[in-house]
RNA sequence: CGCGGGAUGGAGCAGUUGGCAGCUCGUCGGGCUCAUAACCCGAAGGUCGUAAGUUCGAGUCUUACUCCCGCAACCA
């Protein structure tokens, strides 16, 4: 039976180009969602552009332009990125359209009238030259521990976390004033009263989670729940659809991730085959996948589920998530400022985007940190994909004087092998051992190469044609799974692949080839690196 | 006592519930010539950071210790 399945791909933040490192913890979603599909599953795979919140506001700021002008940039680069990463998403959107804005105050009044968002009056720092209310960020202050000057959220010299009384010493970052307290109207989101609900949830699906993300779910839950504020004095972001809060804006972490309800009711809309409830509610033979860094586990982990059982609508809660550890460049961290590393679309230039994938994949960051270097790479792409299954292609399709898939028998053993291949690496994909299933196919094509080399077809064509025929066919049939197998990987390698052997869609079962069918234009699935 | 990760053959890493130490690259030797100097076979190389403990049995569990590295600070 067909399982309607979501996988949310975690939105990133418009202010600022992806690494290699997002892209290595955003790669698993993909990944998951073309399997699935694969597996004829109903899939969609959404995610979007973050594009509220202070950061990028105090950015337009400091550039004189409009916050809109930022979020659009980067809205517009991540597009191509993920376009050249052959990102499969079934929409990718961003927290600024007019669609998301209407649903997520919906979904907040809800919450609302629900009794899970109340209101505090509570005491903030006030600038009056400038009429707001400043954030810990925006105030300047002398640091009580070190004596340094520093921006309130932190001491940049001594580490040191200035209190709420600390702050009031202080003055305002954009005119200087000194800062005064103020009463002001706050929402919050009551998360303490879901402790028992998400810990029981939490308790039920934990296991296929990684360990990182049950560990920092756990944390959190034994702490016990706090309410948080989930209103901002910001003018960049969505209106909190309530009387007297026309000059404040959502928590990003709020409506964020509200984008993934948002983009599945976007797209069930133009939809015949499927409502956005087949995803979101409870008995519809669904699952739910979030893919993410770490620094975001307990956003999908407790905060979306919470915003879901407070609609209080028999919402089906977040069962999986992925959470990758983190891409290092070089042994260092990725960092702009520093020059380490690279962005993903400046690695899109000068290497091909299956290889980036396959690379990112086998060697991902999914239990612990991994490293990324060139020459890690560049052995992948030389060694590995291209050596042997680049090669194994190569020599078979492109078998000197070789003109058609031959009229020859499948050996029995490789057949076999196949099929074993299929039901290994779907256990293993489905248990979110993603570097293991990439070994795993691997194998399959070291027993086609194995294969060849033990049959020497290159002596068969001269002795005996029956069994060169056996041969090169036994090794198409190879290359038509193989294109199956790694669809989820290299989609474009695949696609070449089935274009030679005259294959529909990739799917989830064994496959053969038409015999008799003409080989013409054969060209080689990659390219090699030349090492300097 | 801030939080967390790690230490396994030359390098980079796997090792699920404790049961003969594996993989890739590199090195050395051999085979092959279909293929993008690619492919296949074989070999050398490790007292699994240190010390103690539990156990018939520990890379794996417990305790202590040593040494690296992240985060905590726009950067995932």
């Amino acid at each position: 039976m067909k399982r309607n399945i979501l996988i949310g791909g975690a939105w990133p933040y418009a202010n600022s180009s992806l690494h290699l490192g997002h892209i290595a913890g955003l790669i698993s979603g993909d990944l998951l969602a073309r399997y699935y599909r694969l597996r004829g599953d109903n899939v969609l795979y959404v995610s979007g552009s973050d594009c509220h919140g202070t950061p990028i506001t105090e950015r337009a700021k400091k550039e004189g332009i409009t916050p809109v002008e930022i979020a659009k940039k980067y809205d517009e680069e991540f597009n191509r990125m993920f376009d050249g990463y052959q990102f499969s998403y079934d929409l990718y959107s961003r927290t600024y359209d007019d669609y998301h804005k209407t649903k997520v105050q919906e979904l907040f009044k809800k919450l609302y009238d629900n009794g899970y968002i109340y209101e505090k009056e509570e005491p903030q720092p006030y600038c009056e030259h400038c009429g707001k209310f400043l954030s810990d960020r925006e105030i300047v202050l002398t640091c009580p521990e070190c004596g340094q000057e520093t921006k309130g959220d932190q001491c940049d010299a001594c580490l040191h976390v200035p209190t709420g009384t600390e702050l009031l010493a202080g003055n305002c970052i954009d005119c200087g004033s000194k800062v005064v307290e103020r009463d002001n109207k706050v929402l919050y989101l009551a998360l303490s009263k879901f402790q028992k609900e998400i810990e029981e949830h939490t308790e039920k699906v934990k296991h296929e989670w990684r360990i990182n993300a049950q560990n920092e779910t756990l944390k959190y839950l034994k702490q016990g729940l706090l309410d948080r504020a989930v209103t901002r004095d910001l003018t960049w972001g969505v209106d909190i659809p309530l009387a007297g809060y026309e000059d404040k804006k959502m928590y990003v972490w709020i409506e964020a991730v509200m984008g993934y309800i948002t983009d599945t009711m976007k797209i069930c809309e133009n939809r015949t085959d499927c409502t956005w409830e087949d995803f979101w509610k409870e008995g519809h033979n669904n699952k739910i996948y979030m893919c993410h860094g770490k620094d975001n586990i307990m956003f999908h982990s407790i905060i979306l589920n919470a915003l879901l059982l407070g609609q209080k609508e028999n919402y089906h809660l977040v069962d999986t998530i992925v959470s990758a550890e983190y891409l290092n460049f070089n042994d260092q961290k990725f960092s702009k400022s520093k020059g380490i590393g690279m962005t993903a679309l400046e690695a899109l230039d000068l290497y091909e985007s299956d290889s980036l994938r396959f690379h990112l994949l086998s060697n991902g960051p999914e239990k612990k940190d991994t490293n990324f270097t060139i020459e890690d790479f560049e052995n992948t792409h030389n060694g590995e994909i291209l050596n042997k299954f680049g090669n194994l292609v190569n020599r078979t399709l492109r078998f000197k004087g070789l003109e058609e898939v031959p009229n020859g028998e499948l050996d029995n053993g490789i057949k076999e092998e196949i099929e074993k291949t299929y039901t290994e690496v779907a256990t293993l994909v489905e248990g979110l051992e993603f570097r293991e299933a990439i070994r795993r196919i691997m194998q399959l094509v070291e027993i086609g190469n194995k294969f060849y080399d033990e049959k020497q077809p290159w002596v068969a064509k001269k002795e005996n044609i029956e069994e060169f025929n056996n041969i090169i066919y036994t090794c198409s049939v190879v290359i038509a799974n193989l294109s199956n197998l790694f669809d989820m990987v290299m989609p474009t390698a695949c696609a070449k692949i089935r274009k030679y052997l005259n294959l529909d869609e990739a799917k989830w079962e064994f496959t053969t080839v038409e015999k008799g069918l003409k080989l013409d234009n054969i060209e080689p699935l990659f390219n090699r690196i030349d090492k300097k």
